[in-house]
Parts: structure tokens; sequence; C-alpha cells
DNA sequence: CAAAATCGTTTCATTATACGAAACACTGTT
DNA sequence: AACAGTGTTTCGTATAATGAAACGATTTTG
């Protein structure tokens, strides 16, 4: 942890940390409920969430819950940062999974994690689905490996100093020399595989998105479950995905 | 303004007041310009920001000037309400918009103004571009029109009461029983034009999206400059829009 | 190139306000 | 009828938010 000296505004804190809570998978939460899953006073929890529905924030469902309000929808409509790249990627998107019939996902690195930005999902019952501005493991996801593997060998092995490679299935890889090896040839066969290594049952591949300048500046990948992704569907699913990140690739600036 | 007694954290409210600034059309601001604009003393919005930036709700850009951060992307994101009808309006939108080369939008009644949901944009260089999220005036838009003339009586004279009609161009409805006229022939053809009321040159064309209980559940809107909106397009205009209407309708339950 | 203007940031004494235990009113359950 | 679960209000206390002034660092101006 930084040692945060500026003194910071703690109501302020408190408030996000409250909004935070809805990240557990859960949209709606009762007073009591969050002040104990938050550790805060319930008086506190009470005047916080009192204030944050006073300003649509949060506001009460018809079970006189607290859930998540339109102010963040709206705030969170207006976030500049890979505005661009959210919005020329959704129609590419959209294509690769009508065509594949698997969740597409777009996604960059932020903090030694795969942060996704967009997605389109599989028409089919069963399908991935993740949050759009959720954050994922990059060493176990083929979106993370595109994105380490294009990465500078500085930020590789500071990525190995900062995170844990922890097992998520018995796929997984958990050793830095593997990893590093893994990088390496998803660098040079430009697509990366995740083969049961986030999740049992769900297989993924990935490829980078240049900029004009040759940079990787995204990944794209397509996800489904085992029983449907098939060794032989690759190369066919990987001209796909090229001609979207191709789409993608004309709308976008030298640097975004 | 109604008399809010609760005691409510001020500097909850304070934060988002400052973030409710960046819906001014600006998507960066220093420390004494937001001072500024929101009367807050320059110290007070210093620390306030350095607390939205720790908390990762708005982060310094190249300028070092302050912009909305990746924390507001992802609560936006995990906002519940409407999620049903936002992702399943996603693909008939762009379908419309393919067909039709205009800007597409669903919207629903909120506070008696518009509430954009949904988006797909025109590919021409010339189109509309709204913000999801964003709110606008019920009377002067064809979206609008269609969610107040499917209104309750109760719910249209009550919004008249609560609306001032005012002028945005010369062709805006600016008179109650004007408005009332409209709104009844727009429910007898089930479809709302916008003739440059909002905006000169901006002509709109709308038609409402039924639940399985036939309510009016939102609308869908074409809009586009005068210069290609010709009268003898709306036909084929509408029957692609009740296209996509009908996609949706198809996804939604009996109440959503 | 010096002077002035503007920026974000820190200090510190003061005052306002956030705080929480306890009591309360209300609802649904046992 | 008793109980356990809500959300809400009260009130004295202590903490934390406040803002004028000073600061150092850039940028702009003459």
């Amino acid at each position: 942890m930084e040692d945060v000296n500026k003194d910071l505004n703690l109501s302020v804190i408190k408030a996000f940390r409250l909004l935070d809570t809805y990240l557990n998978d859960k949209q709606e939460w009762g007073v009591r409920e969050l002040a104990k899953k938050t550790g805060y006073n319930k008086t506190t929890t009470y005047r916080l969430l009192s204030t944050l529905e006073y300003l649509d924030v949060v506001q009460k469902n018809d079970n006189d819950k607290y859930i998540l309000g339109l102010k963040l929808f709206e705030l969170g409509n207006l976030v500049s940062i890979h505005k661009s790249l959210r919005s020329y990627s959704r129609i590419p998107l959209e294509n690769i999974a009508k065509e594949i019939k698997e969740t597409v996902h777009l996604g960059v690195l932020r903090n030694d994690q795969v942060l996704y930005l967009n997605k389109a999902e599989s028409p089919l019952g069963l399908k991935v689905s993740t949050q759009i501005g959720s954050y994922q493991e990059a060493y176990c996801t083929a979106l993370g490996k595109i994105l380490l593997a294009f990465s500078s060998t500085n930020q590789i092995s500071d990525y190995l100093k900062n995170v844990k490679l922890k097992a998520r299935t018995s796929n997984t890889i958990t050793n830095s020399e593997d990893l590093l090896l893994e990088l390496k040839k998803v660098k040079e066969k430009v697509y990366a595989l995740d083969m049961e290594e986030l999740e049992l049952g769900l297989i993924c591949i990935a490829i980078p998105v240049f900029n004009k300048k040759k940079e990787v500046i995204a990944s794209i990948s397509v996800s489904g479950p085992s029983s449907r992704f098939k060794p032989e569907n690759i190369t066919s699913y990987l001209s796909i995905i090229k001609k979207g990140a191709l789409e993608i690739e004309e709308h976008i600036s030298d640097y975004n």
C-alpha cells in the first residue's frame, strides 16, 4: 500500500466504498447489509445512502433496497478514456460475434490487469458474459497474454514482480518461466489461447489490435464453452477476428 | 426545490457537484477552473479532486488536467436499471442505423424528460450525436412526443403543469393546447415527427416500443439533417424502424 | 530576460459537521 | 403476543472539513 499522506476527504472515500460493494455480484443492498459488509456504522451508512439517493447515484427499488442509480449511468457514459476505441469497436465486435456465434471482447492492460472495454455477446443461450468496465487477471486470459506478450521486456518483468500467478484451474500457468515461454510463443504466432486456464470449460482465443505505428493498443478475444470450441475451428476463427481487428484499426489514429 | 431536511453528507454532495460539472461539454478541468465553476473554495476543490483521483473516479491527463476516471466507467456499466432494454436494443438499433444510414436512439421518460438509453450512430460524416445517459426536453423531440402521447391523461396534464414549453426554434410547439392536439395525432398515427422543433436543420421520426401487455415501455427514433430527411422517406423509414422495434419486443418480458 | 500572472499545493487555527450509541417506529415472522 | 428484523431519528461529543494566506513552480507577458 502506498503511503497516502494528502488529507483526503474520508466521507467521499466511504461513499465510493459503498458503491464499490456493488461489484460483488449483488445488485440490491439494504442499509444494515451494506453497513455490515463495509464495516461502517449503520447510521453513517444510512446517511451516506440518503445523500447518494438525493444525488440520484443510488435509488430504492420496489423492495426498498438500494440499487445503483442513473447518475452513475450518465457519468459513466461521459468518461472519455478509450472512447474512440470503444465506439469504433462496437460494430466490428458485433460482426465477429454474429459470424462465430461466440462472445467477443475488447480489452486493454491497466494496472497489470485486463480491463474489458467492450463486448458483443454470443446469440446462443450458453455463453460467456463479462461486465464491461471490470477487470480480470492477465496471465490466465487470452486477452492478457496478447497484451503482455507485446509489452516491453521491462514491463513484463515488472508484471511478474507484481503479480502472483495463482492457479485458477489445473491448467493455469503458475510458473514465471513457463509464462515467459508462453508469451514468447504468443508473440511469434500473433495469437493467444486460453485453454481452460481461467475457468474450467472456458476457452478463449485472442489477437492484437495495432495502431498505425504498429504498436499494440488493445486485444480482441473470442470466448466459448469447450464443448463448442474445437481446435479445428481456430484457423477460421482467426481470420474472422483479424477482419474485425482491421476494421477497428482503420478508424484508429496514431496514438490512441 | 424540495425541502431536504435529512442531514445529508455535504462533502459527498460537493464531490458529485464537481463531477456534474463535466456534463457541460468539457472533458478536462483544472482545480481553480472547477472551483470557479462550482463556487467552491479552491483548497476544498483541490482536496476533493485528490480524493476522487485516489479512488480512480477522476484522473489527470497529459496536460495535468482532471478528466473523469475509469471507476465511473466501471460503476456506470454496473447500473441495472433498464439493463435488459439497453442490451437487447443494441443489435436492432445497429440494424436500423445501417439500413437508414441515420442515427438511431432508444429513450424512455424520466422526470418529465427523455432519457437516452442507447444509440447507434449514422455511418455518415454529418450525423446527429447524443450522449447516452443524458436528458432532453420531451415536448420538442420525436421520442418525447411518443412517450408523452402514450402516457395517461393524468401524467400528461402533470407534465404540462411541470414543464414550461420554451421555444427552441421557430417551429417549437410552445402552447399547451397545440401540444395536446399534436399528442392526440401522434397516438392515432402511432409515430411522431420532430420537424426542426428542437434544433434548426434537425428532423426526427419516432415510434413506440410495446411490452407484451401492449404498454409503451420505450421509444425508438431516427434523426438526421433536414437536407437528407425527405417527406417521401417517411413510409420506408417507418417500416424499417418497426422491424427493429419488433426485434426488441420479442426479448422483453411483461413488465420491463 | 525580467516581471507578472497563473497554476497546483501546503500550512494552521477555527469552526462546522460527521459521528455513533441508544432509542424509536414499523414490518413481517414465529 | 412476543420476537427479530428492518430503516430512521435524536443528541452530545470529537473529529475532520474548512479557507485565507503563503508557497514554489510554470507559463505568459511586456
